[in-house]
DNA sequence: CTGTTAGCGCATTCAG
DNA sequence: CTGAATGCGCTAACAG
């Protein structure tokens, strides 16, 4: 009950004044390892108890190679890594590793390279392994286990967890061609990043396999005033499309935005769908027809792997998720007709509530 | 160009070796420092550049006072502190500081004192300052600069970022009255939680001042599981309550599934309110209305205190945030009569977006 | 201008 | 069974 540490947090010295024992044998009682006295052990953990003690995950993680953590590494907590975060907690729940979500581009405006900086900042020490999250660059995969979550650049990297962009881009505006659409518009993304390039390839591919010529594409770049921009020019130009389909959901609900500014009625007037099936597609107003990546269960996916890589070893692997179509009620048949009860044969349609699940988590 | 280090990332001391120059002058050029020649600088940063070298945070945090960190501490990721998330991420994005966030109880399943250890192992090193989020413990502020997020035991600490929960609580409760209930029950929180005990005398004091007795009152620990077994026991009790005023959001979510499952309709036979406002709670099906507790704000608030009591030794203060009625499809008078287009003058409204703002970030 | 020295808090040999 | 010494990667004095 003497001073429990000058300044701040107690430090395992203070521990080891107080209990009058050496550090060594501190840290032997703190990590379990034996080779101290029954009545010692107890005497150790007492003071450390009093004095609000634990090891500093700093200068543990420089000493050792082990942590049990794992690191999530963002450009920024956005609602799309959000989610995925909600997935990777989920799935370490009960498990023995801890989780520190880094976002690496919040300062430093420079996005440029985060990923890599990020990794080199927390790896190799503060973490055991780490997903990364729509990096954009090829990653230095041997700093530490690494599993990618949608890279930009394609399945480089051994170990990625993505969904199929070509598939959902065909799928999204096979929606849109199946209601009756034939002005189809396409808001795509960063052209650098091959997810975008995937989405407009399937868009392309879906126009081309229903006999439609002449599609419609400005560059949204995954962003909201880029894209409102670009909407404006879609809606000003002679031939007006019927239908939008966004490369994500931002950039669809922007686009619901500015036309609804314009006095256009969405779906009536203008259908939209989107890509992602983040959180706020479901609130909008109204709901967003979108193309859902189950981005929950890709934290938990990458997770998994993950731990599989770092306790056992195992050998990385490329999880491919599916997309869904997930039918709300920003798009309809052109005109404004009647919606005309179900979906044609070419959309399938998955009814189940985007974000229920996990609640019970 | 010879080895870039035996093992994963390279070290300062690797760049040194690299350069031919000693890690301290390694040191100086990565900091900016002067006092070393410009020719040196530049054949330091090339190959900097070459080895794709970063400073380690946990080497860097060692030695320094400042990191340039502020740690966001977090039980868990479920969705009341992902939506805090958000606001700290806006409110520090462009400023000098990167956000860490850590979930200090998903391993070791004994949740009690992760807030405490969190800091102690994060504290006083690894971050210039800490956000905890809902924490049920008094928390020593001696570590590290700190702001408190809703914490449970009420505003002890110097920094407090809150909402008026016992406003909330009545406010909830006069929604049900106004549209006409008598036979209203709580489903109310966990009984050590400052703010569970707040909604529940918010409850009891609007019943009071509307001169309705006998409150039913039921645990629900804002854990679903327990809560579902609380909502059974009301809808089986000869005096079935015609609403329920759910202490939090998801175990709302879980009445209406009971009820449902037991044939109820919701709102038609059974209202049911809740608290918090996330962003499941639009996405529900009907959609949960509920009291708004303005998260991403709060997050914001929380950060823009935190930097000020940093950067410029700022004195803590005590925020307190207002909280909102949004009224949306799971509350009707009783006996499913017509909804009778607006709520009586006890209710407010506030028609806004929950989730839609942030999108722009 | 540059290199050398001394720790930050801890875990790990290796001697007592 | 316990304690003193060593070094992890890095920065801040101080020497050269």
């Amino acid at each position: 009950m003497t001073l429990p540490a000058r300044t701040g947090r107690a430090t395992i010295t203070d521990v080891a004044r107080e209990a009058g024992v050496s550090v060594a044998t501190v840290s032997k009682v703190i990590n379990g390892r034996d080779g101290v006295a029954q009545a010692t052990q107890e005497h150790v953990m007492r003071v450390v108890g009093e004095l609000g003690y634990a090891s500093s995950l700093v200068a543990t993680s420089m000493r050792r190679s082990r942590t049990h953590v794992i690191g999530v590494l963002v450009a920024e907590f956005e609602p799309f890594s959000l989610e995925l975060l909600r997935g990777v907690s989920e799935a370490l729940s009960g498990s023995e590793y801890d989780v520190l979500a880094y976002a690496g581009a919040v300062s430093s405006g420079s996005h440029h390279g985060w990923e890599a900086r990020s990794l080199s900042r927390l790896g190799g020490t503060l973490i055991d392994g780490a997903v990364v999250v729509t990096p954009t660059v090829t990653l230095p995969d041997n700093v530490v286990p690494l599993v990618a979550i949608d890279p930009h650049t394609g399945p480089t990297g051994p170990a990625v967890v993505d969904t199929d962009n070509l598939r959902g881009g065909k799928e999204a505006t096979d929606h849109l061609i199946g209601l009756g659409h034939t002005r189809i518009a396409h808001l795509r993304g960063r052209g650098d990043l091959q997810s975008a390039r995937l989405r407009e390839q399937g868009y392309r591919e879906a126009l081309a396999d229903a006999g439609i010529t002449g599609g419609i594409v400005e560059e949204g770049g995954y962003e909201p005033d880029e894209s409102a921009a670009a909407v404006g020019r879609m809606l000003d130009s002679p031939e007006r499309p019927t239908a939008i389909f966004a490369a994500n959901d931002i950039t669809a609900l922007e686009a619901i935005r500015v036309a609804t500014e314009r006095g256009l009625r969405v779906p009536e007037d203008l259908s939209v769908i989107g890509f992602d099936d983040i959180p706020a597609a479901s609130a909008a107003a109204p709901p967003l027809t979108t193309i859902r990546q189950p981005l929950v269960e890709m934290g938990r996916a990458a997770v998994d792997l993950l731990v599989r890589m770092i306790d056992e070893n195992a050998d990385p692997e490329h999880v491919r998720m599916p997309t869904a179509l997930v039918e709300r009620g920003s798009t309809a048949p052109p005109g404004g007709r009647a919606r005309g009860g179900r979906t044609p044969p070419t959309a399938r349609e998955r009814p189940e509530a985007p974000t229920g699940r996990g609640l019970r988590a």
